[in-house]
DNA sequence: TATTGTCTGTTGCAATTGCAACATTTTTAC
DNA sequence: GTAAAAATGTTGCAATTGCAACAGACAATA
């Protein structure tokens, strides 16, 4: 699953250390809880999480922090992919992370002379279309306009992505009120109000849809 | 402004001619309100509209219609960047338009032996992060918890753009109720509020920031 | 220039939502 | 294995929001 979209996609080990080292690439090791500052430090760079994971979270003029992007094994992150008119952004490992990091314009230079390089961009193309279409579902979500309605939303795109009426919860209750950027207690009312209503059924995080 | 991140940036005419005919580029030409269906039914293949305006609009389960993106002369659209799991989509000229389609495929294996294509690829890359930062933008505006909240977001974003405490607003207030997804009396009654406790100032759509 | 349609501005009222404050259960960390 | 932390589940109440329904301004067009 994780194969099709990943930036390493089509390579074996041998192939990915090459070039690896034809773009000369930096791999990093960041603890739990420690900030990666490297590649939003430096425009062009590109950081791949190639284990454990890390979140980039921003800080609003308030001092409020919120999620922007919870990222795992596979994920890339760039300052490129960030508005400059945006508030202060910081990556932070929330689990024991190695992070490889590669510059775009090394990336594209190097594809006339490499193969390689171009299956490398030409997968960053696919990560990036994934990014495209990510944020689009969500923001098909936060425009519904009750919770009722962003519940329901979500819950038939996790159904269509799996190809049934009963899918599995992957997020926990709280996070899920984050990702719909509503009050969770309120949720939760709204959740009981759908099962009462016989719109979906609920055993424990596996959602059904009863209609 | 719109050559930095335009697909043909760095081109002269010749230059892009030259490369179009590489790739086997087909530009097709579309009267206001014909539907675009050329793209969207090709995996793989890149609209780029190079003259007039066009949406792309959902339909919903319930056959409600909402505008996805406003598309402009120099924006690209393309299946790929689309959820396989998303309600149906059309394309629409909203005027007479010229969309120039390249094949994502034919891009990637001219690069081997083209420059010209790997600028093309290059830029390509540019537009994208674009459509990401703008899909992130809207993202932070809709997770603001409050229609006050949304404004002020909104407001400072374009502030931050312009370098400037005032700007122009180049939204109607009823499109930019629906681009914050806020009723829109709600909004005008809020933007009343932010007048009355001197937080903005709005001379016939010029806003001022007083903070 | 008359007319039609869209946009702005306003308000009362009802419905929805967020907040605060709990008890309970589950998970995580030492 | 126990303590601490996080997540779930619930509710009353107040604040915010959406809806409906206007009137007037402005724009488009025939």
């Amino acid at each position: 699953m994780a194969l099709k979209y990943d930036i390493f996609a089509n390579f074996n080990e041998k192939e990915k250390r090459k070039v690896l080292s034809i773009l000369g690439a930096k791999e990093l090791f960041y603890k739990k809880g420690q900030t990666i500052t490297y590649a939003l430090k430096n425009r062009f760079l590109i950081g791949i999480i190639v284990s454990g994971e890390a979140k980039m979270i921003r800080y609003d003029y308030t001092g409020e922090r919120t999620i922007v992007e919870e990222m795992v094994t596979g994920d890339i992150f760039s300052d490129m992919f960030v508005s400059n008119h945006a508030s202060e952004l910081a990556v932070i490992a929330t689990k024991d992370a190695n992070v490889i990091f590669i510059s775009y314009d090394i990336l594209i230079k190097k594809c006339e002379t490499s193969q390689y390089a171009l299956m490398i961009l030409d997968n960053l193309f696919n990560v990036m279309s994934k990014k495209i279409i990510k944020r689009s579902e969500r923001i098909e979500l936060l425009t519904a306009r009750s919770i009722r309605n962003k519940l329901l939303a979500y819950f038939e795109l996790e159904a269509k992505k799996n190809n049934s009426k009963s899918f599995n919860l992957n997020y926990s209750y709280t996070d899920l009120a984050d990702y719909l950027a509503i009050d969770r207690s309120a949720m939760m009312r709204e959740l009981k109000n759908l099962k009462e209503d016989r719109l979906i059924k609920d055993v424990n995080k596996k959602i059904t849809l009863l209609f």
